[in-house]
DNA sequence: ACTATAGGTGTACGATGTACACTTGTCAAC
DNA sequence: GTTGACAAGTGTACATCGTACACCTATAGT
């Protein structure tokens, strides 16, 4: 008699949580992601969610992975530069969708899906001619570069031509003279006429980067 | 009469709220750092606070200008590129001091130090005769790679000896079949052996692009 | 001497993560 | 078909967080 389901709810399990955790941090934000939240998107109690996840940091190391999943890997069909170009652009595009994911890449339990893509670039420098110190390198500055370009692109908040006003304002209050940043002033009136785009700025320090890395893929750790 | 007080406490006033906050989270992490916590820091009831700080994001906003001031400007005295390198390096040494700080320094309202910062760095690579354009290419790539190696060097929490075997057992929980990662076995069993150090690394990336700017100084926008 | 004001206190509220005890729905074994 | 085990979902409760608000209290200006 208890059987009288106004709709029958697809039952949980622990991918559709972490789809779902993923889904609703990418539109509400890391700060607004709550386990309660959550739980009223997939239309059930907090509590529930316990039963598929152990706590919610273990639901964040598994949404960083389904993060890492979508990362295209280094294709062995390239050569290395255009290989590594590619994941570093797939990565960045990765990050700017899942944009709360950017300070957790790497601070996390790694899980499937980070292991591969670690070893993956990992072999492609090393099958590239890089000795193991340079493949290092190599992978410390393309990384490093990735990840802090994605923290740069999602903290200053482009400017949206409507927004701008309201935040020169809030800039107005903090500023006591604007005169004093003259080269700010510069920025603050050159760029937005300069067709500045996020995505060919990250190819331009990227290239830059892997030009550095072909000129030094044969020598000893030393740059330069 | 109640005038018999055991300890004349030295009364609160922003500055040093905002001193005791950054000590706090320089210590305690930004995951411990609560209003009550630095309240009972400072021997007072934690709504003592507000009558300095409007509320924890404003107070955030003077830890990360702090943190700011504390990085040395680039030099006038100096050609660009070793003003750019010894700001580049006072930049990660900041950031290792203030851990908590590294995803927040470009994501909250600017203080006068930011300000001047970004300002003085800006002016050096136009006095050094870099165009416009690629004044905002040599800035974005030096601070995505500052940044984001700060990141890493964070994250990758690096195994001290005897947190190795730690790491080592839980990450046997998570991979299957260690031998699937080839590439990362190498890394696990030369890098301990390779005297790896930060310091190092970073100046390596760091020399790298700045070669690489230096190659670019009076070119167009396109790289190469 | 009086009173305005700045600085510190105490209580209270809503939000969060999650422990723990409970009900329920499903299916295997008899 | 009954039973009983186990997995999935529920409900209540608690500590901790940021902070609103009303209240004291000490000092300083008149």
């Amino acid at each position: 008699m208890t059987s009288a389901r106004i709709t029958t709810r697809k039952p949980l399990s622990r991918a559709r949580v972490l789809q779902a955790a993923v889904a609703l941090a990418d539109d509400a934000g890391l700060e607004a992601f709550s386990m309660r939240a959550l739980a009223q998107e997939l239309d059930v109690v907090p509590m529930a969610l316990y039963k598929h996840v152990a706590n919610k940091d273990e639901l964040l190391d598994g949404m960083v992975d389904i993060v890492f999943s979508e990362i295209e890997l280094p294709s062995a069909d390239l050569d290395w530069r255009s290989a590594m170009r590619r994941r570093a652009i797939s990565t960045r595009e990765t990050l700017k969708r899942h944009s709360w994911a950017i300070g957790m890449m790497e601070s996390r339990q790694p899980g499937p899906a980070n292991l591969r893509n670690h070893d993956a670039v990992m072999g492609c420098l090393r099958k590239a001619g890089f000795s193991f110190e340079m493949a290092i390198h190599a992978y410390s500055v393309q990384d490093a570069y990735i990840y802090g370009f994605a923290l740069q692109e999602r903290d200053t908040g482009f400017e949206t031509p409507d927004s701008a006003g309201e935040a020169a304002q809030r800039r107005a209050g903090t500023i006591s003279a604007f005169e004093d940043y003259p080269y700010l002033v510069e920025v603050a009136t050159k760029l937005p006429e300069s067709g500045f785009d996020n995505a060919v700025e990250f190819a331009w320090g990227l290239d830059l980067i892997l030009d550095g890395l072909e000129r030094l893929r044969h020598a000893g750790p030393a740059p330069a």
